[in-house]
DNA sequence: TCAAATTACGGTCGACGTAAGGATC
DNA sequence: GATCCTTACGTCGACCGTAATTTGA
């Protein structure tokens, strides 16, 4: 589990699809489709049910997601204030 | 930034030392401090003070810590969770 | 047929370990 | 000399993108 599989996973939970999740994270589809296979993988959990219209969460991955944004938030604050830091 | 790197940090700020934290993170010292090295580039900061007995925090990585354990605590948590979705 | 995801396949970049090289006590 | 950390270097794994395949409306 890292940091940038868990952007994946963020972002193909808001979006419902792994198309625009690639496109905003400037990644190709199947990059983002390893991504989240891996991370299924290691948590031994099926985190989306694949559609023809894209990808929903599944309760195990409804479940998850709120941690996921804990933690990615809390990089972001890492880095804010890293940057913060480097301008003092 | 990746996981990895963060618990390298944290290990070497609460040991002071890159031979005790590669030991416990059963990396090699050269690994070590390569990872401490692309963060410090990254945050554009000196994390860690060299000193021949070790490597104790600048004022920057001290103030970095707390921020970068919770992000840690985080990661358990959605490691905690992943597990107990898995039993379930 | 169209739009979405997955699988297949090389290439390339980087993280790692071993070994050698300072630096400080 | 002993004990740190850093630099050098070659290897191996994995992430990535392109292309082909699959699936469902």
């Amino acid at each position: 589990m890292e940091l940038y599989q868990l952007r994946t996973f963020a972002a193909v939970a808001e979006l419902g699809s792994l198309t625009q999740a690639a496109e905003r994270l400037h990644l190709s589809q199947p990059a983002a489709s390893a991504q989240i296979k891996l991370l299924e993988e290691e948590f031994g959990l099926a985190l989306f049910e694949r559609k023809p219209s894209g990808l929903t969460l599944t309760r195990a991955g409804t479940e998850l997601l709120p941690g996921i944004q804990t933690l990615l938030a809390s990089a972001g604050q890492v880095l804010t204030h890293a940057s913060v830091s480097r301008a003092t």
